[in-house]
DNA sequence: ATGCGCCGGATTGTCGACAATGTCGATGCC
DNA sequence: GGCATCGACATTGTCGACAATCCGGCGCAT
């Protein structure tokens, strides 16, 4: 089996080629990658020994990079045990956007406060690349214009503890075990949200700014709660919510 | 010297007489005891042989804690440089103010929508103590209990997620160069904001409470503001603004 | 005298090894 | 047959040592 996949210390990678850099958090960034990517799923546990063979080091950056992620939130640590992929139930992802709708309220105001006119037209054009998207229902496009659309909401907002805070709730989001009912939202609803805010901004009315964001992620809670609720009723109606293996945790 | 300076793998240290810790954690609670009780000060350097001497471990615990307090914020490590205490100038400062105007508001309303007759009772006891506190001017009184009130509060909320990344802003905060400025608002007019903030949660009104603690943070800002110019418009006044010695950073 | 290059000390980055702990399976007993 | 106990394996926790890198001072050439 593959002996180095790809970031060993003189390979060079193609994502961030910043060869002097630590092997922590090289480590860090690839662990990150492998969570986000799925490779790494809730509930999974993550193998020092394993990880170093994948890496190409020793333990001790695993060990080191395994520290700061837990910090973050992505990993669990289990003392004697070793640390597991952390896994969001319901309720915690809930919390997330709670605490996003929060955040994203300031960064409206913030951003209607301090926002230029060629700014203004950067967000139409992402809105109109979303459009664009969603009108040929293509999610492939959509989703990463949406993303590039929070983006640049982000560095509008100029402050950079909440660029910090946000992206780390949003990683934290993808430890949700089915995120696939994150995105389950429809896009052409999700871009009308998109286009009150920019509207909001473009008038510079922080308050209309902030409560647009804040309902844009609160329209998304109720989406995502809206999902589990219809994929629970299915499951209930169709047949016994069979128990799958006794299986350990 | 000293091989060992209090906590040992042996030694029932009264802080958190957990024996079965992983000495990673209890060296990473440690250095923030150090940061926190100003032992540590922002712009410090931390040595991992120092460290390691100072808690009678290896290197290996030292880094791993580390680079977890990097992750929250506490230390930030400069490549081949080692990690230093991170400093918060005044804008940083404002940016978590103004992120925690907008948790609190969320935590307001999270209060005011689910919390119990016992429990507003409790809020109250605890105005009543900084009440006394504040009439006495007893500063080493009323800030226990004005923690004590903003614990109850955030446990009243009832989201685990923002709890802990409250307490992360909370500690940031002490990074502060001069943080002596920050609780140097009187006691009185916060009490009286806090007074607000109950009768608003007593009232069960989600929004007024959201508004009252998120004008009470925003307060404080603008008395952290204030305290700032103050102090520079002193020293601008005293003759010249000597520069001290060429230090480093 | 001043700028440049070299060298020594100190510290970080990384590694391999040992000890401690927990887990899993086999064995024996009730 | 089910359950408690014991033992071997695997994994984590911790340590000491080596190599790479960086900072500071010294000497030298211009």
């Amino acid at each position: 089996m593959a002996k180095n996949t790809g970031i060993g210390p003189a390979a060079g990678n193609g994502a961030g080629a910043q060869a002097r850099e630590s092997l922590t958090v090289r480590v860090q960034a690839g662990i990150e990658d492998l969570i986000m990517t799925g490779a790494l799923r809730g509930g999974d546990r993550v193998n020092e020994i394993a990880l170093s063979e994948r890496f190409g080091t020793s333990r001790g950056p695993i060990r080191e990079a395994c520290r700061a992620l837990a910090q973050e939130g992505l990993l669990v640590a289990v003392p004697n045990r070793g640390v597991f992929v952390r896994e969001l139930d319901l309720r915690e992802a809930l919390e997330v956007y709670d605490i996003r709708s929060a955040l994203d309220e300031l960064m409206g105001r913030l951003i209607a406060d301090r926002v230029t006119g060629p700014q203004i037209d950067e967000l139409w054009v992402l809105i109109g690349r979303m459009d664009a998207a969603a009108a040929d229902r293509d999610l492939e496009r959509y989703y990463p214009a949406n993303l590039e659309f929070h983006d640049c909401l982000l560095s509008l907002a100029d402050n950079r503890r909440l660029e910090r805070l946000y992206r780390t709730l949003v990683k934290e989001l993808h430890l949700f075990r089915r995120k696939g009912l994150l995105q389950q939202g429809s896009m052409r609803i999700s871009n009308e949200e998109h286009r009150q805010i920019v509207e909001a901004i473009a008038d510079r009315d922080p308050i209309a700014a902030g409560v647009s964001m804040k309902c844009h992620v609160l329209a998304a809670k109720q989406r995502l709660l809206a999902a589990v609720e219809a994929e629970r009723s299915a499951a209930v109606g169709e047949q016994a919510p069979r128990r799958s293996r006794p299986g350990r945790a």
